[in-house]
DNA sequence: AACAAAAATGCAAACGTTTTCATTTGAGGA
DNA sequence: TCCTCAAATGAAAACGTTTGCATTTTTGTT
C-alpha cells in the first residue's frame, strides 16, 4: 500500500513544498535562503507546505552552488584528552551558533594520519579547518591552500607561524613553571615530558624550561629530562621509579595529565607534596584545581581558543580574501596552588 | 565588484581528470567507486591524471545520487566530560576505519537543542545518527524514522528500549556500588547523584542503588541522597560540607567524577580513605585507578560502546531494512580498589 | 579465424538545489 | 485610470557526480 514514490524515500524535495504551497521551486528556494525577498502572504504558505510535508532542506545538494557547505574541520592529535576536549566542545558550540557543524577527526600525533583527514574532509566540501600545533607535512598544506580552504593552526602561538594561529607561547608556560620552581629555591629538579616528536607543544615548552633553568645557572647535566608519555598511570609509574633512584625536590611536568601522576605517586610513596616534593604541569586541566594539594600549574585558556578559532574560521569565510591574516596570542595565566613549595631543608624521608 | 568565485579555485573536477587521461568522465566515476571494474592499464592512466591535477573528488555531489553521504552523526550532552570523551574517540575511529566521517555536536542536556541538532544533521544528509539515552523528543525520532536514516541509542541499556542500543545497564551498576559497600558492613552512607532531570543514566543509577540498599533493609528514610552536579570542584565542595554535618562511614557516588571530587574532600578534612570513609564511583574514568587510593567503581566500557555502535550503524546503512533490529548490553566489571573498606569501629576522627 | 559471450567504456539523463534572466505583478504618481 | 518602475516570481540552466543503457573492446571457444 505505501506506494514508493520515484524519489529513493518519502522525503519531500523543494518542488513538492512549492507544488503544496502554489509556488514555483525557486520561491520555496528563496524563501529559505533569504525570506525578506518574498512576500509576506507567500511566505505564509511556503511556510506552512514545509511543515505540513516535514521537509527538511537538503544543504549538500545546495553547496553545489553555493562554494559554502556549512561545515567546518576540526583536526586534532586525539580527542579522548583533557585538555582538548574543553576546547573542542567550545569550538563546536560557537559554530552551532553561526549555524555551522562540525566535522571533527584525531590522527593520533601521526602525520599521514592527518593528511588522510585533510584529505577525507576536502572530500566532504568543509569550508575551513583548524589544525592542532604547527607540526604539519607540506601536502595537506597544499591541498588546502589549492583550495582556498582557509586553514589556521591553534592551540600553539608564533610569532612567524606559517598559518594565522590563536594559542599560547608554550615556551613562555615552559618557563614559568620552570622560573616559579627555582624561585623557590629548588635546583634538584627533574622534567618529565611528552615525546617531543610530531608534539611541538611539548618541544616548545621543554626549550623554555631548559632555557629558563639554564638562566638560572643551571648547566646542561644538571638538567634531567625524562620521557613519558601522555597518561596518569604511566607517569604515576614513571615517577616513582624516578623518585627512588633520584634525589629530587621538584618535578616539572610538561602538561598536567603527568603531573596528576606525579602527584598519586608521591602519595603511594608517602612523600608529601609539597613539603617534599614540588610539582608543577601546564594546562590547569578540569579537576587541578581541587586536588589535595591544588596543583600549581598554568592556565591554558582552552575554551576561549576554540571560541575564537571558530569565530576565526567563519570570518574568513564571509570575507573571503579580504580577510586580514592573524596570529592570536591568548594570555598564560600562572596558577600558584598548593603543590609548590620551597625545598625542604631536613633530608626528605626515605620510602624503604 | 568583489566576485567570489561561484566555484572552488582552479579545483579540477572529474572531467578535468577524465580528459588528461583520454576517458570519460564516467570510467573515471567507476575508477574511484569501484576500482575493480577497470582494467589495469586504464587505472592507471586514470590514476596519473588525477595525482598530477590534484584532484579530490567531490563526495558531496556524489550523494546526490548515492542515497548514502558517508556521514554519520553522533549526539552527546556534551563532549567535555571524560565519560564520553573515550567513547566518542572509539567511535571516530572506527568511523574512519570505515571509510566514514563523524559530524559530532552536544546538546548540554537540552532536549530543544538536541531536536535542532538532529534536524540540522538531517540537512547535511547523515547516514545514521547514535543518540546517548533514552530521554529524547519525540519530533527528532518522527523526523529521523520518516527519512528511514538508522538510529540507535547509546550508553544505556534496556531491554525494551525504543530505538535499537548499546550500553551499559545502569540499574545494575547503581546495584553493584550499593551491594558492595552494604556488604562490607556500612549502614551510614550518602548517595550523591547527578541531577536525574533529563538524565536517564543518573536516574536507572539512584533505582539501582535505592533497590539495593532497600534489599539490604534500609528504610527509604535512611537512604540520604543529595543532588551534586557533575563537577569535580562542586563535588569536592558538597561533600565537605556533608561530612561536616552528617555521619557517614560510605559515599556512593552516582559516577567517577563526583567520586573523585568526593575523594579529595575527604583529603582536605584529613579523613583517611577507606579507613575513615569509603568511597565508590561509577564509570571507571581514565585516572581513577591511579588515584591514591585507587578508586573502587565498575567500569563502563566506554571504547566499546563506541566501536560498537560505529559498526553497527554502518552495518545498518549496508544491510538496509535486512539488519535485524538490536538490543546489545554489555558488560560492566566491578573494580574493587583502595576506595573502600569495611567501616571504621572507632569513631572518625573530627575535623573541627 | 570467426563468433558469441563477457567485460570495459561511453553517452546522457538524473540527483535537489541555486541562480540568472525574463516575465509578471503591484505600487505610486500623473 | 494609465503608465512607469521596482519588487516578486517563474523557467530553465547550471553544479559535479553516478548510473542505466548502448556500444565497443576483449576474451574464450570452436
Amino acid at each position: 500500500m505505501n506506494e514508493r514514490p520515484r524519489s529513493r524515500k518519502g522525503a519531500p524535495g523543494i518542488v513538492e513544498v512549492a507544488k503544496r504551497a502554489g509556488v514555483s521551486p525557486a520561491t520555496v528556494s528563496r524563501y529559505f535562503n533569504t525570506p525578506s525577498v518574498v512576500r509576506g502572504p507567500t511566505q505564509k504558505r511556503i511556510e506552512q507546505a514545509a511543515s505540513d510535508l516535514g521537509y527538511i532542506r537538503d544543504r549538500m545538494a545546495g553547496s553545489m552552488h553555493n562554494r559554502f557547505s556549512g561545515t567546518i574541520g576540526l583536526i586534532v592529535p586525539t580527542i579522548d584528552n583533557a585538555i582538548f576536549a574543553e576546547m573542542i566542545e567550545a569550538f563546536s558550540t560557537r559554530l552551532v551558533q553561526h549555524d555551522r557543524t562540525m566535522l571533527i577527526a584525531a590522527h593520533g600525533y601521526d602525520l599521514d594520519r592527518e593528511t588522510a583527514i585533510v584529505r577525507s574532509l576536502l572530500e566532504r566540501r568543509i569550508d575551513g579547518v583548524a589544525l592542532v600545533g604547527f607540526d604539519h607535512a607540506q601536502v595537506p598544506l597544499t591541498m588546502l591552500s589549492q583550495r582556498d580552504v582557509p586553514a589556521i593552526s591553534i592551540w600553539n602561538y608564533a610569532p612567524n607561524a606559517l598559518l594565522p594561529c590563536i594559542g599560547a607561547d608554550n615556551f613562555e608556560a615552559g618557563q614559568l613553571v620552570t622560573n616559579h620552581i627555582l624561585d623557590l629555591g629548588h635546583r634538584k629538579t627533574v622534567f618529565l615530558f611528552a615525546n617531543t616528536k610530531g608534539n611541538d607543544r611539548a618541544r616548545d615548552r621543554l626549550e623554555g624550561a631548559k632555557t629558563a633553568a639554564k638562566s638560572y645557572g643551571l648547566g646542561s647535566d644538571e638538567i634531567t629530562v625524562f620521557d613519558c608519555s601522555y597518561d596518569i598511570g604511566e607517569a604515576k609509574q614513571r615517577v616513582t621509579e624516578i623518585l627512588k633512584q633520584k634525589d629530587c625536590t621538584a618535578l616539572i611536568c610538561g602538561n598536567d595529565v603527568i603531573a596528576h601522576g606525579a602527584l598519586f605517586a608521591c602519595q603511594a610513596l608517602g612523600l608529601s607534596v609539597p613539603h617534599d616534593v614540588s610539582i608543577v604541569g601546564i594546562g590547569d586541566f578540569r579537576g587541578s584545581a581541587h586536588m589535595e594539594p591544588g596543583l600549581t600549574t598554568v592556565r591554558l585558556p582552552a575554551r576561549k581558543i576554540g571560541t575564537m578559532a571558530a569565530d576565526a574560521l567563519v570570518d574568513m569565510n564571509e570575507m573571503g580574501a579580504a580577510a586580514e591574516p592573524f596570529r592570536h596570542k591568548v594570555p598564560l595565566t600562572f596558577m600558584d596552588r598548593g603543590s609548590t613549595a620551597p625545598p625542604n631543608t631536613a633530608e626528605p624521608k626515605r620510602h624503604d
